[in-house]
RNA sequence: GCCGGCUUAGCUUAGAUGGUAAGAGCACUCGGCUGUUAACCGAGAGGUCUCCGGUUCGAGUCCGGAAGCCGGCGCCA
């Protein structure tokens, strides 16, 4: 039996077995009170001396913390058992003892971090990965209702794609390979066959950022749309998004809750998002006093401060061209890229990056070399242009970016079980 | 990469001005308790004060350096 069902009063009366972890643990001499924990939920067990034999009693008295276990008895509600319902038992099976498990009350963030192997078993952690499993579940929902394919790219690749010197170059066999930055570029090969394509992969930065908002390695939901325009691109963007905060918060209140985050702040996340032009934010910064000038980027001060003008999600648009990549669409005028960054409420900052591509061979090629790439790595790249081109639009999304938001978490790191940044590979 | 901070028992930590005070709570061990909610009560064990060097009669405490970690900025998702 799971003990969410003795919660939901499915077996109330009825004897019953349980297994799970030793959650809480005292006793009064005569009375074990052992809560145990399962995948979904706790539940308080009174072990009786006069009701179990010796060696159960015996057991239920020396098992401890983390230790797993095996519990037979009558489930009962109880107004005095945290949960209201106790299982009152009639036998107690230790099944792996738990002897001094390096987990406490308080705990710092680096013993924290050591051992996050077991600390994987919190309360807090459960419930996240809960929430994560649910927002990606309701995104692919999303994918599927909307006609795209999920599709399953390379890590490995040759180039070192946008950028260049922030990637993780590893030996392969008389070649050099590169961790992937970004699907992107085979998302945009495939829409020649699928024309709606999504994926969920891994994505490696070597940058060596210390904040609240970066991992080394992160899993980057990337979409890839033909025959999709900038605002189509916005469209599908806040439709998604607002599909997985509203999913969330229906499949999982009491995780949200547990976590210090309010359902009803997701349930109310409705698309459209607020749209604000990069030009207009310079201005209302300018306004503001902050010291910027057209063609500066976003510190996070003023990414803060463009974020504070609405309660919600907003999209900033049409960045400076120099200042972005060289697959991008140019406005008309060629000073503007078709992008857009989304930014979450509550200084969450950057969830979502994504443009309208260029579909001219020529003008893909020049700026490519501009920015310092080595073309022959892209000429298959260049190929996709060459080849029955289409507009065509997409994003990235950093999922741990929106699972922090969707479980207000103070730290991305919380938002995956093993957190890779620049000082932590183990465990 | 830049700036700032922290490191005392298994964990979380208290230790003004350098001087027989290295202390507490939790966890652990032993004993008590038949309704506990981070149970409680009694007893016990547990420390080269991160490392290296210096100042001093004397350093957990002051100075210099190293390492590890954390926070902020930059970069981005």
């Amino acid at each position: 039996m799971k003990i969410g069902e003795i919660l939901d009063g499915d077996a109330t009366g009825e004897e019953i077995t349980i297994q799970g972890w030793v959650h809480r643990h005292r006793s009064t001499g005569g009375i074990v009170f052992c809560v145990v924990r399962d995948a979904t939920g706790i539940v308080q067990c009174t072990v009786k001396k006069d009701n179990v034999d010796e060696d159960a009693f015996t057991q239920a008295e020396g098992s401890s913390f983390e230790a797993s276990v095996r519990v037979t008895g009558t489930v009962a509600e109880d107004e005095r058992a945290p949960g209201g319902f106790e299982v009152k038992a009639v036998a107690f099976e230790e099944v792996g003892e738990s002897p001094d498990i390096p987990l406490y009350e308080e705990m710092g963030i680096e013993h924290e971090l050591d051992h996050r192997h077991l600390w994987l078993r919190s309360r807090k952690l459960t419930n996240v990965m809960k929430i994560r499993h649910t927002a990606v579940r309701a995104m692919a929902d999303w994918f599927e209702e909307n006609d795209f394919w999920q599709v399953w790219p390379s890590v490995l690749t040759k180039g070192a794609a946008e950028g260049g010197a922030d990637v993780f170059e590893l030996e392969y066999f008389e070649d050099t390979a590169y961790l992937t930055q970004s699907s992107q570029m085979y998302l945009e090969a495939m829409i020649f066959s699928l024309e709606r394509v999504w994926c969920l992969a891994p994505s490696f930065r070597a940058e060596k950022s210390r904040t609240p908002r970066h991992l080394t390695e992160y899993w980057h939901l990337e979409a890839e749309q033909a025959w999709c325009d900038h605002e189509e691109n916005l469209k599908i963007q806040e439709n998604l998004v607002q599909h997985a905060c509203n999913t969330v918060a229906e499949k999982c209140p009491e995780e949200l809750d547990e976590l210090g985050r309010d359902p009803s702040t997701l349930s109310k996340v409705q698309a459209p998002f607020e749209r604000i032009t990069y030009d207009d934010a310079i201005d209302h910064l300018q306004d503001e006093g902050y010291e910027i000038t057209w063609g500066d980027d976003f510190g996070a001060p003023h990414e803060r401060a463009l974020s504070d003008l609405h309660d919600g999600f907003v999209f900033i648009t049409h960045f400076p061209a120099k200042m972005k990549p060289f697959y991008m669409a140019l406005t008309e005028d060629e000073r503007h890229a078709k992008c857009a960054d989304l930014i979450a409420p509550e200084e969450y900052g950057e969830l979502i990056g994504g443009s309208e591509r260029s579909t001219d061979e020529a003008s893909v090629r020049q700026r490519l070399a501009e920015s310092g790439e080595d073309v022959e790595d892209y000429e298959w790249f260049l190929d996709l242009r060459r080849y029955g081109s289409v507009p065509h639009s997409g994003f990235g999304l950093g999922l741990e970016r929106f699972v922090s938001y969707l479980c207000s978490l103070e730290h991305v790191r919380d938002a995956v079980p093993f957190m890779r940044t620049p000082a932590r590979l183990y465990p």
